[in-house]
RNA sequence: GGUUCCUUCGUCUAAUGGUUAGGACAGGAGAUUCUCAGUCUCUAAAUAGGGGUUCGAUUCCCCUAGGAACUACCA
């Protein structure tokens, strides 16, 4: 039986680190295993949806470059993969239970609910949801509900005795006794909408679906939805409930811990790569010592066996590290062109760059991308290439152990060294030697010639190598520069 | 509270019924380069606790402790 796969995020907010995981590991086992990757649509909270969570979950596969075999857009021949599309379906398979007995109309209010759970807050009961008040109502009683307006929901009926247990690649055997499952649960909602948990069941089933690879948080649920197959007479699908995702403390991963969103990792700059290698290391490793896997690699070689049982904590710095690694790793001019947006934003550039713009780009990239851990760091680096705020603070200038005489006559003679020396051509190499011994002649050290002009030419402490930085600046702009320093200390 | 699940360095993880329990990130130290970053070298750091089974257990079993998830007309 060929592999399918699906995810099936709901559209109510921008897709996160937890459920881009998951999306990750349906794929790469899909791939990894000949099979097919099928996204579905899961809008049914009308409340909570948005039209901007659907465009995000797009943008995002499409950023980290997860195509799906099956799914909204690109269609497939078990549509349509949106469930408010699919409507009618869930209609007529949950009345289908109620014809059989399966199930049956409630038309408890919220209000009788809520007070009921309050109650039963309130006297501690060990006995905790609905009272199954609707279960047996009579046609007559029905009836007179109906005329009164009151629209139904549908609930399943929950065995009260026995156990149900399914089984789980990666957790074993999971029973629970049928007592224990929320009683009767909604199926059907007033407004006709299924819940998650019918219209799930019935679109895994409709849809094929071989392996339900979904989080951890979905364990409690498993018996209830093999009650559902078994209510359909349907074959319940192999299990796989991944390790969820944690913050720092432990607990679920939120905004509290930090950026969730792919769309916040992506604003500032992290590669696509990065995310995808380092987030797939959170609960699954292919031998313990293997770091970097590039998406293609993960095609072939992802194993379900090697997911882990644990949850597992993310660690934003070392997702930095593997950013920063991907940064040095890829082309100079990938890096310039996605380099490009954030100088536009910070006001250095225009939209579109000009010609000579582009070239500064170009040369910035080189001596920055081992300076990055994400791409927006840029702006703090290249800041004193298109924005001259110069340091009228002397101390800024004189480094560890010199003094403000013999930074006046470094920046003059080294200057003097170092323009010439470039005019003549010489290596840079050469004119390096000739700063370091009039770093000897001065009686200071190396950085004693070197960080006034770097001061003086990049309006900083820390920057960039100094010739990088004259090779950015151009040589009039660096002269000028180093020209207005020297007369800052040449003033009283 | 109830139900279910989880437990190897701070973090992600590797390994085996017999190892000096390995790697990576983060931390610390040093080297190097004009600052920063980087790079290189070194370093510290774990089998939650208690019982079994066994010649031997981190590995198998039990208990305890700790943690998590779920407990909606949300998914």
């Amino acid at each position: 039986m060929d592999v399918r796969v699906r995810y099936a995020p709901s559209p109510t907010g921008l897709q996160h680190i937890g459920g881009i995981r998951t999306a990750l590991f349906n794929y790469f086992f899909a791939k990894s295993s000949g099979g097919k990757f099928i996204l579905r649509v899961e809008d049914t909270d009308r409340e909570r949806y948005s039209d901007e969570s659907l465009e995000d979950l797009y943008s995002t596969l499409d950023w980290l470059g997860i195509k799906w075999d099956e799914g909204p857009v690109v269609g497939g021949p078990y549509g349509p993969y949106i469930q408010s599309e699919r409507f009618d379906i869930y209609k007529e398979y949950a009345e289908k239970l109620v014809k059989e007995g399966k199930a049956y109309y409630c038309y408890c209010t919220p209000e009788r609910l809520e007070k009921l759970r309050e109650e039963q807050v309130k006297s501690k009961s060990e006995y905790q949801g609905y009272d199954r008040h609707c279960a047996n109502l009579t046609d007559e009683e029905r009836a007179e509900l109906e005329k009164q307006g009151i629209k139904p929901v549908i609930r399943l009926k929950v065995p009260t005795t026995g156990k149900t247990t399914f089984h789980d690649v990666i957790m074993g055997d999971i029973t629970r006794k049928n007592k224990d499952i929320s009683p009767d649960p909604i199926l059907l909602k007033s407004d006709g909408f299924p819940t998650y948990h019918l219209a799930n069941v019935i679109d895994d089933h409709l849809m094929g679906i071989t392996h339900i690879m979904r989080a951890q948080e979905w364990i409690p649920s498993g018996p209830l939805h093999v009650l559902l197959y078994e209510a359909f007479g349907w074959e319940v699908p192999t299990y796989c409930h991944l390790p969820m995702v944690m913050g720092k403390d432990g607990q679920k991963l939120s905004k509290r811990h930090g950026s969730t969103a792919v769309r916040e990792f992506r604003d500032k700059g992290y590669l696509p790569e990065a995310i995808i290698n380092y987030v797939t290391l959170v609960g699954w490793s292919l031998d313990g010592s293997t770091e970097f896997l590039s998406k293609e690699e993960l095609e072939h070689c992802f194993k379900m066996e090697n997911i882990h049982k644990n949850p597992g904590k993310f660690d934003y710095k070392k997702l930095d590290w593997f950013n920063s690694q991907y940064i040095r790793m890829a082309s100079d001019d990938r890096i310039a062109s996605l380099l490009t947006p954030y100088l536009v934003k910070a006001g250095f550039i225009s939209d579109p760059p000009t010609k000579e713009e582009e070239e500064k780009v170009r040369l910035l990239v080189a001596p920055a991308k081992e300076r990055m851990k994400v791409l927006s760091d840029i702006v703090e680096l290249s800041k004193f290439l298109f924005k001259d705020e110069p340091v009228s603070d002397k101390d800024v200038y004189i480094a560890k152990g010199s003094d403000l005489v013999k930074t006046k006559d470094a920046l003059v003679e080294g200057g003097k060294i170092l323009f010439d020396g470039l005019r003549e051509n010489k290596a840079e190499e050469k004119i390096e030697e000739e700063l370091m011994s009039l770093a000897e002649r001065l009686e200071v050290k190396v950085n004693g010639v070197f960080q006034p002009i770097r001061v003086a030419l990049t309006n900083s402490q820390v920057s960039l190598p100094l010739f990088d930085s004259i090779r950015l600046l151009g040589i009039p702009e660096s002269e000028r520069r180093l020209e207005r320093a020297i007369n800052l200390f040449k003033e009283n």
